[in-house]
DNA sequence: TTGCTCCTCACGTCACGTGAGGTGGC
DNA sequence: TTGCTCCTCACGTCACGTGAGGTGGC
């Protein structure tokens, strides 16, 4: 007596419909029926589902199998090329889980990536940085954050800086105008670490155009209306004192 | 002003597609739109698209990375089970590959399993035995196989052997009667070697008695009737051997 | 009017899983 | 009649890809 379709499944180590599957798709012939509409599978099917099975749990697609065709012979392009891509994915597994690892390891903030959140890890952010640094993570190149990390590390604490983030949006003009003072030297000191980071702008993966619309529509959505114009203000500031250089030099 | 859908994607390192279908599964909220109906994003979404973004690149799926929420904090538990199932992935195929190895070095046949495979090497088999000895290797467990490759490594080389593989199907009695009588002496020494094999019946996969059956359908269909007539005959042969060494002793 | 970007359906992919509804022999 | 196995549709899965057909501002 012959196999029914859970047999042969069965014997192959797979499922009743994965035999059936194979049928749908034109890799294993249909048997023989007897009178009620049952099929009858024989050796040469089972030896053929066998092998089906072989091939996709070395991971080969259905598809590629139906290419082989039915021959005894090992397609030897076939098996290195499937090597290769198993080493391939296999290489990539392992360095996500080095990442993975520092993740864990460090406690990082998975949203932030790897070549800042150490440093990030140091100077304490607020969330509203956090937010920034992410979307500078992306518009500046990696040898951009580079040099981003680097001018984080090297910041000195602040103590006017809780005092801009802190600026509620209907804060009067002369409150305005003081946080912007006082920040002057602080900003000054940034632009200072920060040449490196402007002339980095070329080589941003969407180009310094880009870079600038990019980061003041990331600030306009970030910070409230005072803080922007308390930003505009340091800068003003910090023109007029660039510009009397100039003249007294 | 805001970014447009592909704009987000770009920036996010993603697809247009991928942001709509984030918008579809609820893991992205839809933005403000403009008058026309086209889309306005902002920093708080690309903030979430990266995140999503950094996730799926880890390995999570969309369903998971909806039920960590939308919060900061990494989700460590998450980060130590997928670290663990990449290791196992890493695992598995690490075997494939030093299988795949195995069939590339020994220019091995890929529907043989692996422990046969280098017996069947020494001994030469035709498609028949081949055919039979897949069917084997999924009816006896790995046991039963390993001793089934014993067997065939032990096995001498004989010279009667080729006259079964070749007797047409339609031989005449007393033809089958000489193979018969000339293949006494092969078959009990494959009994004597044989005996661990059916003691292991017993602890394959399917029972001893599903053994027999499947042994026997796979032979129906391999072999054509004068050769089955003649297995039939050599067995009369052994027993009546058997029996007269019985009154004799 | 011609291009370009945006939009919303909606079907396709891959290897099956999972019922739904019906049949045949005990 | 009840239970079991077999059969054939046919929709669901997962993370999007890929047109199809239409709209709005230059």
């Amino acid at each position: 007596m012959p196999w029914s379709t859970r047999e042969i499944a069965e014997l192959a180590g797979t499922s009743l419909r994965a035999v059936r599957h194979y049928h749908d798709v034109g890799l294993l012939d249909e048997p023989e029926r007897h009178g009620n509409g049952y099929k009858q599978y024989g050796v040469a099917h089972l030896v053929r589902v066998l092998r089906i099975k072989r091939l996709t749990d070395l991971g080969f697609s259905l598809s590629q199998i139906t290419a082989m065709g039915d021959t005894d012979d090992h397609p030897e392009q076939a098996l290195r090329t499937l090597d290769a891509e198993l080493a391939a994915t296999i290489e990539r597994l392992r360095r996500v889980r080095v990442e993975l690892d520092l993740i864990l390891s460090q406690a990082v903030l998975t949203d932030l990536p790897p070549e800042i959140a150490p440093a990030a890890d140091g100077a304490d952010l607020t969330d509203t940085d956090r937010s920034f640094v992410v979307v500078l993570s992306r518009v500046l190149g990696p040898e951009g954050m580079r040099a981003y990390a680097d001018m984080l590390k090297n910041l000195p604490a602040n103590p006017d800086a809780s005092e801009f983030y802190d600026l509620p949006a209907d804060a009067d003009d002369r409150t305005r105008q003081g946080v912007a003072e006082r920040l002057v030297p602080y900003a000054r000191m940034l632009r200072a670490e920060n040449r490196g980071l402007s002339t980095l702008n070329s080589d941003a993966p969407h180009g310094a155009r880009f870079v600038e619309q990019t980061l003041s529509e990331a600030m306009k959505d970030l910070y409230n209306p005072a803080q922007l114009d308390v930003v505009e203000r340091t800068e003003l500031l910090l023109r007029a004192a660039a510009s009397s250089d100039d003249t007294t030099s």
